[in-house]
DNA sequence: ACTTATTTTATCATTTATGATAACCAAAAC
DNA sequence: GTTTTGGTTATCATAAATGATAAAATAAGT
């Protein structure tokens, strides 16, 4: 059960990873994403495991897809 | 606000037909990734909004990958 | 050093996914 | 026609995601 952690900490640094690529605030893409800053905070650090309409709105405003995000391919 | 339910009801629908695919029942699955089989029929339904670690479970189990799931990309 | 921007962390409230259980429905069998 | 088999729907409880807000920490500029 601790694979679910694994995923967690995977999908937020590939998020934290493409906003910093594109040079975006992490408070900039909350606020676009309709998220609390403090609940994208938890969700880079791995601390959520989050629904997947969150995703695909972050995905939306970070313009790749759902794919891009759930890659990180071991 | 809506554009919620149309990617509900996307998942449930790729999900439900890679499960078909492989012959595989809803309530097999279901035990498989130790989800509710109501769980399962309404998340098939589009009835709810998974979170990344659900859909893992059951791409995992669907023997794809999670880009797979989430591909209903046109 | 002193601002300013950005991120992290904490706490509590609210919403919702999921668990648990049960009843019901539709085709198949058989 | 009554048993299976696979799926749906309903209800309530619980756990967890997210909202809301604030404070503290860290990084960057200047």
């Amino acid at each position: 059960m601790e694979d679910k952690k694994q995923l967690q900490l995977a999908i937020g640094k590939r998020i934290k990873s493409l906003r910093e690529e594109k040079g975006i605030p992490q408070q900039d893409l909350a606020a676009k994403c309709n998220l609390e800053k403090s609940n994208l905070s938890r969700l880079e650090a791995g601390g959520t495991n989050p629904t997947i309409y969150t995703l695909k709105r972050i995905a939306d405003n970070l313009e790749v897809s759902l794919s891009d995000i759930v890659s990180f391919d071991k």
